[in-house]
DNA sequence: AGTTGTATGTTGCATTTGCAACATTTCGAA
DNA sequence: TTCGAAATGTTGCAAATGCAACATACAACT
């Protein structure tokens, strides 16, 4: 179940719905489902798999977030505030849309499910903004080094372990980090070899402190 | 008056200070507030002025961000995730906490108001989003030209004029964009060489495009 | 006005990085 | 299994960048 219906029964949840006025569509394989989102919506995965893809000026594409089932979407939620980013469908994909200045225009008083609601919304992107400071923490870091070893802190502080399950590839790692692959992979070798970390596949072990 | 108290009239304002239970502190000129904000709260400046300061290994400081009337701070609003930041007051500084966990664990129909205050939370927390993406599509880049170009065009679009006021110091500038400042100012001086930009003190032209 | 501290501008140089090109491995679909 | 695509590893080299050191400009305070 949706972080966002946490706390709103089934009943309810249908209540909501129409109470906000939102739009459930089916979307085909390989659609574009919104090229640039210049409405202010929340969208929910109810069903299917998507991936927001960023293109730049050289036609690079580049996977920013995978969204699955019951993953949320939008304007302000996701990273896609670059004109350069699409969303498109990887699968038949149904989608849930809510205008978010109807969320908020609403009177408050009106039912407790949505008062509910909106503090779910609120969890939900402050969860949000945690993680984009840790992106930045990390992008701040000046050398290639710096920003590998602040993230197998954050992740090993987290998970409280030395043992990294990358969840995702070393290409998207190193998007993710905004840095050249080869010299990221390069520099892993450099921290191999000075035994500070090992590496087997896509598991890092942390080998120092 | 302040965002979080947005269409919340004075005597709503003081019932809910009650219910969430808050605490008003005063804090004397160059007092720490919080060093780590291990817990989980939402600051409000009511008077005064403190900065969000960044000491790393090497002892250099770094301000994050400047706190006057009316701006609110907090764990999960400003940056401080990393473990080396520190709140500090440049004068007599009146400061209102508000415990987060209980904004949530509260019983969402109390009270009218409190819906309205977790609405206007909702919408400071939508808007830091975006600010943080912003940051995050700026750092990404690879250049540091590229950065300034992205900072240039995000102001630029968001304020609809070609003329840039920069908001803070190059030294600043640098800091926000996590390069060095000379060679930031190297790259400002081929970009005027080259005939992109004009600067006159932090007052900088676009003449591209 | 003088003093002190901070911001800004400049430059040489060593280091880091991106880029391109290629080899090798892994993965997924037919 | 086989095949092709994508991921990963490697390396040389040119370009970009950080760093240090210094000069100058500016601002605040006495």
């Amino acid at each position: 179940m949706n972080k966002l219906f946490n706390k709103i029964n089934v009943k309810e949840q249908t209540k909501l719905l129409k109470l906000l006025e939102t739009n459930v569509f089916n979307f085909k394989k390989d659609t574009i489902i919104l090229s640039t989102i210049k409405e202010n919506i929340i969208g929910v995965i109810l069903q299917g798999y998507a991936q927001i893809i960023r293109t730049d000026y050289n036609g690079n594409r580049t996977i920013i977030e995978e969204l699955e089932e019951n993953d949320i979407f939008g304007s302000s939620i996701s990273s896609l505030s670059s004109n350069e980013c699409q969303i498109i469908t990887k699968e038949d994909t149904k989608v849930l849309i809510i205008d978010y200045d109807r969320i908020i225009e609403l009177e408050n008083n009106s039912f407790p499910y949505y008062n509910q609601f909106i503090k779910n919304l609120l969890e939900i992107t402050t969860n949000i903004i945690d993680e984009k400071n840790e992106r930045i923490q990390i992008l701040t870091k000046k050398t290639i080094r710096d920003k590998l070893l602040e993230y197998f802190n954050i992740y090993s502080k987290k998970h409280g372990t030395k043992i990294i399950y990358l969840p995702f590839s070393f290409t998207d790692l190193a998007d993710y980090l905004a840095v050249d692959r080869s010299a990221m992979s390069r520099e892993l070798k450099y921290l191999k070899e000075e035994g500070f970390i090992n590496t087997k596949g896509r598991i890092i072990t942390l080998l120092y402190r």
